[in-house]
Parts: C-alpha cells; structure tokens; sequence
DNA sequence: TCTGGGGTCCTAGGACCC
DNA sequence: TCTGGGGTCCTAGGACCC
C-alpha cells in the first residue's frame, strides 16, 4: 500500500505559520516577479481567484475582499519542508519525496505493527501539524495513481477529516466515482478533453476501460500504465531517495526579466547568474553535468511569428560542478545566439547528463579520465561556504555584477510583498514577544 | 503597464554499427 | 553487391506534473 501525504495550500500554510492573523482570513502567494498566483488559502478560492491567475488580472478582486498578497519566500517554503519530509522519513519505512509539498510513503507490512492505515494516517497527520503548524491531507491505496485520487477526494470532503484509505473494493469504487477524469493523475487538459469528447467524465469510467484501448488513445505505455493504476494494478514503484533528499536528472535555473533587456552585458549578467545558481544546485547534490543548454527568449505574449527562442546545447569536454568553468562555456553559447536589436524577456541556463561525482565516467576521446581537480573542488567548496554563511551571490562572477553596486542586476524583478525568511536567514530571525 | 519556474517520461526519426 | 534484422545513441517535440 502506498500512501500520499499532500500538504494543504502549502505556501499559504507556511506564511501561516508564522504569522497566525492570516488564518481565517483570504491569502494568496504570488510567483516570481509578482506575476502570478501560484498558492491560495480556501477562502482565496472560494472568491473564485484562479490558480495561475496573472496577478494583474485578479487585481480587482483582490482589492475588493481584501485578499492579503505576499510574494514567494522560497527560502522559508524550502526550509518548512525540510521539516514535514524529515518527520515523514522517520516514521515511515520508505519515503519518496515526489514535490516541495508532497511525499509519497511505502506501508509495505506496517499494519502488522500499527493496526489499519486510516489510524496510522491520522496519527501523522496529526503530529506534522502539530511540529509545523503545516495541515495536510492523506490518500492511502494500492497504487500511487489510486492514492493521489484518495487523497484528492480527501481534501474534498470535509466529512473524511482529511484521511482517505481505499482498502476495499467498495471504498475503491466510490472513490473513482467523486472524480472527474480531468483531475486523474496523468490526465492534463490534451487527454481531459478528447475524453470527455468520447463521453468519459469520471475517473470510474476511465477505469473500465481496456489496457489496449488507453495504449491508443493515451500516449502509449503511459495511458496504459495509468489505467491499470487505477484499476489496482501496481505500475509505478515508490523512488525513495537518500535521506528522502531528491536526486534531479536535470538542473535548470531560468528566469523571466524584471523589465526588456537587449544589451549583451544585461544578458550576459542574467545567463552568468544563472550558470552559477545552477552550479551551486549542482554540487549540493553532488553531481557533475556533462550537457550545458542555454536560451534566450523574447516575449511569449508580443505580436510576431513564433519562435521567440533561441537555444543551444554543447556536450563539456569534461563533466563538471565547477562554476567558472560552466559560466565560460555559457558565456561563449550566449555569444552565438544574442542578436543587436532584439529584445528579450527572458533566459535559462539548463544542466544535464549527470554523473555523480565520484565514478567520472571515462570518454573515449579523453587522454585523461573526467577527474574534477583537487583545487577547483576546494575553491568551489569555499565558494559555497561563503555564500551559505554570508547569503546567497556575495561571492559571484564578475560578470553577473551590476555596474551600479548594490543595485539590483538589470534582469531582477519585483518582490514587493515578501515576508522576512524567518527560519533561515540571521538578519531576519522571528521575533517572539 | 503587468501574464512563473522547475521538473519527468515517452515517442519518433535519423545516423551509425554489427 | 544486395538484403534483412536488431541494436545504440542522439535530438526534437509532446504531454504531463507540482
């Protein structure tokens, strides 16, 4: 059995938790820049604000209930989780942190020492709001497609008090019931609606269909899997990483500007930024990248013919987590894709092909294996350090500097409405009394 | 005026190899 | 020279997720 522990409005939860007035009361959390809105209490929803909303767009009513607005604390977010995951780790055998604000968990045997899964799921239900003020919901199932739909039913249902175990086929089947089939795991706004074009609305429909039928029509291997899922036939393994720590096959550090850039020093600004922050993600899990893509975009939203980016991807001579060796690379990409005259909005620099970072895997055409050298690991490790100790970039590239100091780089945007970091930062601990 | 960021997996097709 | 079959690697693009 597996079960999903899904946490509740999680970035709304997380300003709640330290700022008590804000519960009851509606809230949302806007994306970087302030353009979106990406997390909303209950009562934000019930206004009928929508996820993913552009800020601007709900900006009216916001301003008439009063909605209380933050921008994204990632730091504060990054660090309440670390909590719920910690707590999930030690009291259940298996863990796979799936997202910032959901673990999957593997109950394999644990009825024998804690009686049925409901009461068990409650118990930590209980415990990780009582050790992080965090409210959750909890789907337990025999697949992990079956149990995010508990757990959404869950959510839902104000009678369940938030915990959902599918262990009989009754139960299985009056869950299926309660979702629509768009809100199945797997199923996006492509698949939502061919199906409901072929008169299948409900996730127990989606259900009775064949394997062969769900290969056809779904995307293949994927639809297949996803519909033997719901049928109670385990196709997705739980992937429990070390210390429930995630592992990515993939880095990306990407970011849409604060305002137009087209100069080369602007962008070359952003895209060293990135490469470093990227870099920095890299060596905290340890990996080395053998595959650098950077892009530059312009507008997505202006007139004129797609497409409005411009990408290019080279494999390393040498696998590395070394920054100035990942921003020189970027920075000779950049040179063959920025144009004079164009304006762009936004970049990314994406890391990929990961080797850990001790089993170098030998290249053919090397002389030498893809060692990271002693002293470019000790100066990447006191980069680190400093920057841990000192905040994030007080130690950086040259040319990711501003010519202005202490002014914000040209491609920085907004965070008007972020609160104080007030578990991780020392300049902006929480303040009891 | 303002419209996010960071991931995963799968498929198809071409190049190349045995 | 022609033929068939099977494998790997790479890239681009699609769909989905939180």
């Amino acid at each position: 059995m597996f079960a999903l522990v899904d946490c509740n409005n999680f970035y709304v939860s997380c300003e709640r938790a330290f700022q008590p007035a804000l519960i009851g009361v509606p809230v949302v959390i806007l994306s970087n820049n302030d353009a979106c809105i990406i997390s909303r209490s209950a009562e934000a929803k019930a206004l009928g604000i929508r996820m993913g909303e552009p800020f601007f767009q709900a900006r009216s009513l916001i301003d008439q209930h009063q909605v209380r607005v933050f921008s994204s604390n990632y730091a504060l977010y990054g660090d309440m989780s670390s909590r719920v995951m910690n707590y999930l780790t030690d009291v259940a055998p298996e863990v796979e942190v799936y997202s910032i604000d959901e673990a999957f968990l593997g109950l394999h045997g644990m009825e024998r020492y804690h009686g049925p899964l409901e009461a068990y799921a409650r118990e930590v239900r209980a415990q990780v709001r009582q050790r992080t003020h965090i409210p959750t919901c909890v789907g337990i199932a025999p697949t992990k497609t079956l149990a995010k739909l508990a757990n959404r039913v869950a959510k839902k249902d104000p009678a369940l008090d938030g915990v959902l175990a599918l262990d009989t086929p009754e139960r299985r089947q009056w869950a299926l019931n309660q979702v629509a089939v768009e809100d199945v795991w797997g199923i996006g706004r492509q698949y939502a609606t061919r199906l409901h074009a072929l008169g299948l609305t409900t996730a127990a429909s989606l259900a009775s269909c064949s394997e062969a039928w769900a290969r056809r029509h779904l995307g293949g291997v994927v639809g297949a899997r996803l519909v033997r899922e719901l049928q109670g036939f385990p196709c997705h393994q739980l992937a429990p990483g070390e210390d429930g720590r995630l592992s990515r096959k993939s880095i990306a550090c990407t970011r849409t500007f604060g305002r137009p850039l087209s100069a080369f020093p602007d962008l070359l600004g952003a895209v060293t930024a990135f490469a470093s922050r990227a870099a920095e993600k890299l060596r905290r899990q340890g990996s080395v990248a053998h595959v650098l893509t950077v892009f530059i975009s312009q507008s997505r939203f202006g007139s004129g013919p797609p497409p409005h980016t411009r990408s290019a991807q080279i494999t390393l001579p040498t696998a590395t987590s070394n920054t100035l060796e990942l921003v020189r690379h970027a920075h000779a990409i950049l040179d063959r894709l920025w144009q004079p005259g164009t304006i762009y909005q936004k970049a990314g620099v994406v890391l990929d092909g990961f080797e850990g970072t001790g089993q170098p895997q030998l290249s053919l055409f090397e002389k030498a294996p893809a060692v990271t050298r002693p002293q470019s690991a000790a100066l990447m490790q006191r980069l680190d350090q400093l920057n841990a100790r000192y905040g994030r970039a007080t130690v950086q590239v040259a040319t990711a500097l501003t010519s202005t100091p202490n002014q914000p780089a040209p491609w920085q945007g907004q965070q008007q409405r972020r609160t104080p970091a007030f578990t991780t930062s020392w300049d902006e601990l929480w303040e009891i009394g």
